[in-house]
DNA sequence: TTGAAAGCGCTAACAC
DNA sequence: GTGTTAGCGCTTTCAA
C-alpha cells in the first residue's frame, strides 16, 4: 500500500541503511548509488514516515507552542514569527491555547511532551509557579517569548516595559501631565507589573504619586475598555497607561461617548503595538514592541538550545520604541 | 531513563499489553489489575510515548491546518475555533503559513502527510486547481473552512457570500443608492466571486449596472484600503462593498481622509466580521459570519471522516447575518 | 562505501 | 482476563 523504505531499497537493490543515507542527506554515498535512489525515491513516489524516523531517531522536528488565545491580535503576531522561524529551521509548529489557565498549561505541556517535541515555546501570559516550575524541570528545552517569570530564571525574549513606562511617563509630565492612570490585563502579570513600576518610578522623580484608584486589573478586551474607563475616570485622570491595544481602544470609546476629547481632555498610550492602532482615529499611541521578532527570536534561541549551540545569553532584551500618535498632545 | 510501558509491565507485574489495556481504557481488564497498574503508572510517572503509539497503531490523533496566515484576524478566529473543537475531540493541531501561496500548499500539504496526520483542514484562501488536485487525492480527509473550490467538489463549511451580498445591495438599493463599487481581495476569490455575483444580480434586478472601473482587486489589508480607494472613488460610488475589515476600514478612513463623510455620502459594508468591526468609529456595517463556527464545524466535520461516522452534507452552509452599523445610513 | 541487524516504544492479533 | 509475539518504518551502530 504505502512505499516503505523497504521497497526502495529492494527496487533499488541497495539496503535499507544506503536509502536512510540518501534521505539523510549522508555523504557517504557514492554519486551513482545516489542517483540510483533517488530516481526509485522518485519513480515510487516515496515519503518518509516521519513517525517511524521520531522513534527511531528520538528525535520529532516538531516544536510545542502554549499560547493564551491564538484569536488575539497580540498573540497571533508572535505566533507568526515563531512560525516563520520554525518553517526555516525544519521545524513543525503545534500549538494549542491555554485561556492563561494553569491547569490548561499543564495539561497541554504534558500532552506536548508526550507527542516527544524537541522543545517548547510558551508565548505571552502569566507564568504562575506550578507552570514555571514544570518549565524548569522539563526534560526538552523551553523558551520563553513575550513574558518572563518574575525572577528572569527562564529563558525569555522580551522588551523592557519598565524603561518604555517610564519614558513615557516622562514624557508626558514634561508636557504638563499630572494625574496618571494604569490598566492592567490578565494576560501577562510580569509585563504589567514591570509597566506599573516605570510609571511609578516617573512620577516619584517627578515629585507626583497615583492616587489608590488609578489602577485597574481588566481582562485585555476590547469591552472591558468601558469597564477599565469607568474605575479609572473617577479620579479624573491626564492619562491613561494601558497595557494591551484592544483594551485601550475600549478606553478611548468609552472617553468619547462620555463626551471626552481625545487627547485635549484625556490621553492614551498602550503598550501591545498590534496593528489595531493605526484601524482606529484618532490613531492609538503606544510602545512599538517588535512583536514578530519577540516570536521570531525566541525560535531562533530555542533552536540553540535544541541543537546545542552555544547560548549568549539566555535573557534577549529586544529594542522598543515608544510612538505617539494620536492619543497623546 | 525515560519510563516505558515494558517497566511499568515488569513493576506491576503485568505484561505490556495489559498496560496497554489500561493506558487505553480497554475494558478487558479485572479491576484490581487496574488499580495496581494505575498506581505503578503514577508511581514512575509514566507518559505514553505518542510517536510509538502512533507508528504501531497508525494514527496520531494529531491533524494538519494549512492557512494563509495566521496574524491574519480574520483567520486567527477561525482557528481559534477549530482549535477548541480539536482539542475537545483529543487532537492536537499542527498549523502551518501559506501565504495563499500555492507552492508553498502543496509543500505543507506533503509535510504534514510524512508527518501521518489523521486529516487537514484547509482554511480560507483561494484553491487553485492544483491544490484542489492535490486534496483530491489525498490518502487522508481534508476539509476546507472559510472558502471552497468552484465547483463545491470538497467537503467544506462556508456561508452563501452571493446571498449575502445580494440582500445587502437590495436594502440599499431600496435606500436610494445607486452606485455600487466592489473591493476584492487576494485571499479567497471564491467568496470574492461568489459575494461579486450577488451583487450584480441585485443590481440587474433593479435595472441597474455597474460601471467598469468599479471593481478593485487588492490584497485585502489595511493599507491597501487607500489604494482601493483611490481606484473606486474615481467613479463616485454610493456604496463600496468590501470582502475585507481591515481592507474597509482602511477604505473609511482613506475616505475621511478626502473630507468624505461616512455614511452621508459614501457607505461602506465589509464581509468578514472580525472583532474590528466593533473597534472602529463609525462601526463598520458586515456581514456577520460566524467566524469561530466556520472553524469549529470544520473540524467536526473533519473527525466524522477521521472516524468514518455518517456524513449528512458534506458541503455545509452556516447562516450569516447582515448587521448594519455606522458605515450605513 | 555498503550491508546486516538490533532496536525505538507501542499496538493488535492470537492464544491461552 | 491476560500474556506472547510480531510487527509499525525508520536510524544507527558495527562489521565488512
Amino acid at each position: 500500500m504505502t512505499v516503505t523504505i523497504y521497497d526502495v531499497a529492494r527496487e533499488a537493490k541497495v539496503s535499507m541503511a544506503t536509502v536512510s543515507r540518501v534521505v539523510n542527506g549522508n555523504p557517504n554515498v557514492k554519486p551513482t548509488t545516489r542517483d540510483k535512489v533517488n530516481e526509485v525515491i522518485k519513480r515510487l513516489n516515496y515519503r518518509p514516515n516521519a513517525v517511524a524516523r521520531g522513534l527511531a531517531s528520538k528525535k520529532t522536528t516538531t516544536v510545542g507552542v502554549i499560547i493564551p488565545d491564538i484569536s488575539n491580535v497580540y498573540y497571533s503576531e508572535l505566533a507568526r514569527g515563531l512560525e516563520d522561524i520554525a518553517t526555516m529551521y525544519k521545524y513543525h509548529t503545534i500549538i494549542s491555547n491555554s485561556d492563561n489557565d494553569s491547569d490548561k498549561e499543564q495539561e497541554i505541556f504534558n500532552n506536548l511532551l508526550s507527542k516527544q517535541v524537541d522543545g517548547i515555546i510558551f508565548l505571552g501570559g502569566t507564568l504562575k509557579d506550578e507552570t514555571v516550575e514544570l518549565i524548569e524541570k522539563s526534560s526538552v528545552p523551553v523558551v520563553v517569548s513575550g513574558t518572563n517569570d518574575r525572577e528572569s530564571k527562564l529563558a525569555s525574549v522580551n522588551i523592557n516595559y519598565t524603561e518604555a513606562s517610564k519614558e513615557i511617563a516622562e514624557t508626558l509630565i514634561d508636557n504638563g501631565a499630572k494625574k496618571f492612570a494604569f490598566v492592567g490585563g490578565g494576560y501577562s502579570e510580569k509585563a504589567q507589573d514591570d509597566a506599573f513600576k516605570g510609571l511609578e518610578e516617573a512620577l516619584s522623580n517627578a515629585g507626583l504619586k497615583m492616587n489608590n484608584d488609578a489602577k485597574f486589573v481588566g481582562n485585555e478586551t476590547y469591552k472591558d475598555g468601558s469597564n477599565a474607563y469607568d474605575a479609572v475616570s473617577k479620579i479624573n485622570p491626564d492619562v491613561i497607561l494601558c497595557i494591551s491595544d484592544e483594551q485601550a481602544i475600549g478606553i478611548v470609546h468609552a472617553a468619547q461617548d462620555a463626551g471626552v476629547k481625545i487627547p485635549e481632555e484625556l490621553q492614551v498610550v498602550s503598550f501591545n503595538n498590534t496593528r489595531l492602532v493605526h484601524m482606529v482615529r484618532p490613531q492609538l499611541s503606544s510602545v512599538t514592541q517588535p512583536l514578530y521578532d519577540i516570536g521570531a527570536v525566541g525560535m531562533r534561541l530555542l533552536t540553540k538550545y535544541m541543537n546545542d549551540e552555544k547560548i549568549d545569553e539566555p535573557n534577549v532584551i529586544l529594542p522598543y520604541r515608544v510612538e505617539y500618535r494620536g492619543t497623546t498632545k
